[in-house]
RNA sequence: GGCGAGGUAGCAAAGUGGUAAUGCACUGGUCUGCAAAACCGGUAUGCGCGGGUUCAAUUCCCGCCCUCGCCUCCA
């Protein structure tokens, strides 16, 4: 069964199966890399990656194209403040961007181009829209799509001709002479003109030195890539308009493709119901929730927990519940680990077949999460085989992995360093317990609580864990 | 104003024309000297508000309220 997923364009859930029988090709639009994503972006990028695991495990190979933004108004502004050229700058941040990805267990794209690197793709691509008349030079040299001579513009973003013009002669009130430049106000630029704050960041051209406009890329690599026509394309809901309308006239119109055949989008997050913004001081990196003592998985956990086309609500206690909720699952695979040890590579869900189909319905994570739970606590791993134990492990593992879920180690497994002056208490309260002096054993038990160690007794003797 | 998404227990979040998954938190019990862990159980007479259709609506229809996003370069 294939997964079925929304389609932004016609509104409907549609099967999700590749274009030429093998490979599903898709392409995500990736991170500006002018400073640290923040979890809004990775929410979108964590969807995504569900999106191809859950694809690969039903049987389908994937081919995953996602770009590097290193050239646009924010990254050439920020390089110039760093004193920095914008390819040592955008180098910083890239790899920032890898680490994280690879924190929150995010599969590396097949494919992952960079614009800078794509400029004459880009310069290509003008020349066939102007050859074409689907494009214009201006006075200055910057080059602007006639947003006219496409008939499907708006389709995607459902917007009509009358709302795209109310909105950009708004635009129009704003001091930007660029404006003025073109034919239409609901054109948009293909080839900015150097200006001189651009520094050393400006290419040459047929038009003139500049510099590429911000949609163009996607266009240029998607066709060196995947091609005039390809299975899937996805981004955050805000870029369906102008970002992914622009992508389509410019591609549409440059080739005989229809370009994308499906379209995903994820919705926002929020934080502490609210909008994030810097202003606000909850945009959140991976680092700041690190300093706070929250990992990536459990981050991913909390990302995940809600579906992709709703605005999911982040917040502090979201993170401890995603704890508690990675500790469960953990135990739970502990205790079949501990009937069959050798973990089978497992190519069907067993047990979890529900989760698994609810998966399949536009990626519905948190019912299948809500599913291997229900599955979890129906399960009497006493009374099962060591086959069947390790059946049900196998489905779970093959869960774990379609979600990107890895599982931490149970806390009280850790091995934590005990100073010497708890573990003396731990001892004295041990052998008032030995001598059934209860009352002292209790008011050590209580010290020790109160410095935040908790004594657990077990059959051989007892363990100090911190609370 | 237009378009889109959403409003479900203390928090988070699924779902359905027939009477509310799941996680966290809370709570009762078993167990334990007491705890912890584990296990068994409880916690929304109700799904934004008001109408309507229906034998039956949280689920369909109409109206309204609120939140969020987009309406030219924000995932």
């Amino acid at each position: 069964m294939p997964l079925k997923l929304h389609d932004t364009l016609t509104r409907s859930d549609r099967a999700v199966t590749p274009l030429d029988g093998k490979t599903l090709r898709f392409y995500c639009c990736g991170p500006t890399v002018y400073g640290p994503a923040h979890i809004g972006n990775f929410r979108t990028f964590v969807a995504q990656d569900v999106m191809r695991r859950v694809v690969e495990s039903s049987g389908t190979p994937t081919l995953h194209v996602r770009n590097i933004t290193d050239v646009d108004d924010k990254t050439i502004r920020d390089s110039q403040k760093a004193g920095q050229t914008l390819v040592d700058f955008t180098r910083g941040w890239t790899g920032k961007f890898h680490a994280d990805c690879a924190a929150l267990n995010l599969l590396p794209p097949h494919v992952e181009p960079s614009a800078v690197a794509h400029i004459p793709h880009q310069v290509a691509m003008i020349g066939k829209l102007i050859t074409s008349g689907h494009a214009y030079a201006a006075a200055d040299g910057s080059v602007y799509f006639r947003v006219s001579s496409f008939k499907d513009y708006g389709k995607l973003s459902h917007l009509e001709d009358r709302e795209l013009r109310l909105g950009a002669s708004d635009a129009a009130s704003a001091t930007d002479s660029d404006e003025y430049t073109k034919d239409s106000l609901t054109d948009f630029a293909l080839w900015k003109a150097r200006k001189p704050e651009d520094g050393a960041n400006h290419w040459p051209s047929p038009w003139g030195e500049g510099r590429p406009g911000w949609h163009l890329e996607c266009s240029a690599m998607i066709l060196e890539y995947l091609g005039e026509d390809f299975d899937l394309h996805s981004g955050g809901v805000d870029l369906i308009f102008p970002h992914h309308e622009n992508e389509i006239a410019q591609s549409c119109c440059s080739t005989h493709g229809k370009f994308a055949h499906h379209w995903m989008h994820v919705a926002h997050l929020m934080v502490d119901g609210g909008k994030m913004s810097k202003s606000l001081g909850n945009l959140y990196t991976l680092e700041d929730l690190a300093k706070r003592g929250y990992s990536a998985a459990e981050v991913r956990y909390v990302l995940i927990s809600g579906h992709y086309r709703a605005p999911l609500n982040f917040t502090m206690h979201s993170l401890d519940s995603a704890r508690q909720a990675l500790q469960k699952l953990a135990k739970a695979d502990k205790a079949l680990s501990s009937l069959s040890p050798s973990l089978p590579i497992s190519k069907s869900p067993a047990l979890f077949q529900d989760a698994w189909e609810t998966l399949l319905h536009d990626l519905n994570v948190p019912g299948a999460l809500g599913a291997i739970f229900g599955a979890l606590n129906k399960l009497k791993p006493a009374a099962l085989s060591a086959e069947e134990a390790a059946s049900v492990r196998g489905g779970l593992h093959f869960m774990l992995h379609a979600l990107g879920i890895h599982l931490p180690p149970v806390m009280e497994d850790t091995a934590v360093e005990v100073p010497a002056d708890i573990q003396a208490l731990a001892q004295q309260r041990w052998d008032a317990k030995q001598a059934k002096d209860w009352p002292a054993a209790d008011a050590l038990r209580k010290q020790l609580e109160a410095a935040g160690w908790l004594i657990k007794d077990t059959r051989e003797g007892f363990t100090v864990l911190p609370l």
